[in-house]
DNA sequence: CGCCAACTTGATAACATTCAATGTAGGTGG
DNA sequence: CCACCTACATTGAATGTTATCAAGTTGGCG
């Protein structure tokens, strides 16, 4: 829960056209002139595992798109409960904004680099490269599928279907991403999950103990879970 | 759960200018010559209460910009559970696709006209005005809030919340289009509510009563809600 | 006026939460 | 290098909110 301002800033041009994640990120709709000034109002910086980029409610003064690491997005209600609204990975784009203040808050699940840049700059350069927006569309519209796939496990899926979804759809992007997802990187804790799933994080531990038990799947070390048969926990993410 | 064939389709050309929701629907992003092109390409089109305009799974041949009336849109699982996504009014666009085919199904609520584009008119009409994808990108991102919103709702509110919130979310938009939100209509069905906010209708509809027993609300006749404590519904909403 | 669907109300049950205790692993300092 | 400490995870028992099952009631429409 620390502010961004105490990690290093690094001013780093020219690195985009050799970046991993460029294809997958904004920056696919670039041509390399383009690119280039897309880097120079650009910065890159690097946090470290629980540092928040911004808090729900901060006026949004800048949009990051992350090259590695992973991020948390959520939204809190007065009394604390939590709803994870999402988890980011490299190429994931954070800070779409309706209004001049965060609508959510992102903290970093581990050491995380991003791009990020001033919104001004940024909506400055979108005027003159329209075609930016229709990347930008491209983006909110498949986030926009996801949300809905995650009202659908909020709103009408049990423990054991949400826990089966959730890792499904964990793989699901590692294998989008080039890693071969399997065995699983789950970097979130039980109660990052259990507030993304709906759930408390006693219910998640049993759930998983509950897929370990019953062989679908086995934890290994370091946040890794191997899924022993993933046709097994489509079955159960939908109820069958 | 009729198909939209069984309707009338009227073209209409020139009627644009005139419409009444065009300051928030995508078309106020055009200028009088592009909305000649784009009422071109259109079909005005009229339902009746309970058709489908799409079914989740079919391949998406139209967009739909709704000018009158109120459409819902939900997710099924294998089993029959449905989730509703959104409740779509006049002025709300419909059909944002990642792929070619619809993602949810929408079904009216109430009689209802739409315009109807042809997907591949609509994209090629993109590619010659793309601030339209600007305009899109506004659009997808007020629903993306949205949806996070509504998982927040879905996954740590309580019964009670839910529906307060339910009921304030639809005031509000009502008053966003120049309504006065109280009484406040509310077109659908106590199922249609439940499986918005991730209940059964009987925990709708005894929610409601309590609601009506505590003083915030009242129910009048014809599907219309009068508010008589915002604040207190407010409250009611955030957990207080 | 009567019928059917939608809504309401009631009794019971289940799934997930809450409260509580124990177990485990990673990191730190002696 | 090991013991300790803390945060995280797991397991257990009891509770509670909401779902389910089952009647009734209302209201809209032919």
């Amino acid at each position: 829960m620390f502010l961004a301002e105490s990690c290093a800033h690094k001013q780093q041009s020219g690195v985009c056209p050799d970046c991993p994640v460029r294809a997958r990120a904004i920056c696919s709709a670039l041509a390399p002139a383009e690119l280039e000034q897309f880097a120079s109002i650009m910065q890159t910086v690097t946090l470290a595992e629980g540092e928040a980029l911004f808090n729900e409610g901060e006026t949004g003064d800048y949009l990051y798109n992350l090259t590695s690491g992973a991020v948390k997005i959520y939204k809190l209600l007065p009394d604390g409960r939590r709803q994870m609204t999402g988890f980011l990975f490299p190429g994931d784009f954070i800070g779409f904004a309706v209004s001049d203040t965060y609508v959510y808050s992102a903290e970093t699940l581990s050491e995380v680099t991003v791009c990020r840049f001033p919104r001004t700059k940024l909506e400055r350069m979108l005027e003159s490269y329209p075609h930016l927006h229709r990347r930008l569309f491209t983006l909110a519209s498949r986030e926009l599928a996801t949300a809905q796939d995650q009202m659908l496990l909020l709103g009408r899926k049990s423990a054991k279907e949400k826990v089966a979804s959730f890792l499904l759809s964990l793989r699901e992007r590692a294998i989008q991403r080039g890693e071969d997802g399997n065995p699983l990187y789950v970097p979130m804790s039980r109660s990052d999950i259990a507030d993304y799933l709906g759930l408390t994080t006693e219910t998640v531990s049993r759930t998983v103990t509950q897929l370990k038990t019953s062989g679908a799947i086995r934890l290994l070390e370091g946040h890794r879970f191997q899924i022993k048969d993933v046709g097994e926990l489509q079955l159960l993410a939908e109820g069958a």
